[in-house]
DNA sequence: GCTGGGAGAGGCTTA
DNA sequence: TAAGCCTTTCCCAGC
């Protein structure tokens, strides 16, 4: 294919933000963070209205190489049509294709229509409506209370007027999870300089993340959930129901 | 565009592994760990020759829904075009096409072919070959040392024969590198009964990860690294100079 | 081949 | 801009 043509009309897609896709035999190089190569070989690259940049092999949903936030310059030298992209890291992604096979161009919108049920956000929310299933007159506070350290799920009072601060995972909770909740105990502790409990919620554990969790002496209760429309804590298990498992 | 064609273009392409792009407008509703409506819309599909398919719309490197390792079934039904996913884990990926605007089938090869550098792996291996210029007398023991809960970059003995445990980031530390790192030293300290150093090695820290390392006793050296063939470490910072900044 | 565990990077949100 | 954190993750080692 003619590059010059190529090269105009990539250069026109990036101008008015259309996706454009090109696939021909190409090399790839980026030099950032870390340093890698594609040798030669025929692949898929998308220009999106972003001016995010990937290149994609036949295989996986990830792309092998990308850049996102790029400022991409294109031009023929030769009988090669070279891309750069830099970003405000400085790094660089360049691709040189050696021959085009075929470029598209679509003027599609840049729309983010997603609509996800089921996220962590959905799950908190559920549960800030009724605590008491978790443990009778258990009362919310204060949902998605700041700290210095990071955003708390949801703070609580037990029915002896204790402090309980709750963390909410939508996966199985790793050593990350039980230090995560540690902090936030630690910190309200401080604040209010008062006893705390913490008690981490999700629907499984790591079993060296449930020795840590007890190591601290934070407690653990699974569920079960629902995802739909508007997702539910289906029930709860005691911890301890999960101890018995080890 | 003719709806059985595109479809038994889709089915071959499925057949001999071809990569496959259809533009379109079309409807995405995905039910599994989550759930996920994309309402009417035109978007890029991509369909590879490891049966993963992807929804991308024009912004972003990663696509809006997609399924790895999925079953792809696509047949007409009236006027739409449907495509049915699923996965091993009874999750599903159901894509509809009202209109069909471009479809384009390519023989890429599937090869793997990223070559990378500047891996953690690979300064780990660089930093293993002298550890001397992070302090005079230290001496590497074992590399990637296997515990049960986690794998510890390096451990080494200094001057006095103390044990020292070093964690690798090759980006700025957080919270979870310090916290990983306590973990080590704690289990090194258990099993050989020794009290044993702990040093953080990155690029940089958060302020706040470094206030959690010092509560710790842990120690930090920031480095600089070069990436190449065989990436470098160029040279180390006291952690002192990083207290002075704050 | 499947599974459990650990580590990580894009993308979002708030300060 | 920076920090924190969530995720339809990804990879690897072990079985």
């Amino acid at each position: 294919m003619d590059l010059t043509k190529v090269c105009d009309e990539i250069l026109n897609s990036l101008k008015n933000q259309h996706m454009c896709i090109v696939t021909g035999e190409c090399f790839v190089s980026y030099q950032g963070r870390a340093a890698s190569k594609l040798p030669k070989g025929r692949r898929l690259l998308i220009i999106k209205a972003d001016s995010s940049v990937s290149i994609h092999e036949n295989r996986l949903v990830r792309p092998t190489n990308y850049m996102t936030n790029a400022r991409t310059s294109c031009v023929v030298e030769g009988d090669e049509l070279k891309l750069l992209s830099k970003n405000k890291a400085k790094e660089t992604l360049e691709i040189i294709f050696y021959t085009i096979e075929d470029i598209h161009t679509y003027d599609l919108p840049m729309g983010n229509d997603l609509r996800l049920s089921g996220s962590e956000k959905e799950l908190n929310d559920a549960l800030m409506d009724d605590l008491s299933f978790l443990e009778p007159g258990l009362k919310p506070i204060n949902q998605q209370q700041a700290f210095r350290t990071g955003v708390c799920d949801i703070i609580a009072e037990d029915k002896d007027g204790k402090l309980v601060v709750i963390e909410l995972k939508r996966r199985q909770a790793d050593y990350g999870a039980v230090t995560q909740l540690k902090r936030y105990v630690e910190q309200v502790q401080k604040l209010k300089n008062v006893k705390t409990r913490g008690i981490l919620l999700a629907p499984d554990i790591r079993k060296s993340a449930m020795e840590l969790l007890q190591s601290y002496n934070l407690e653990y209760y699974s569920y079960d959930f629902e995802v739909g429309e508007r997702s539910k804590i289906k029930g709860i298990g005691k911890s301890q129901q999960k101890l018995g498992d080890y």
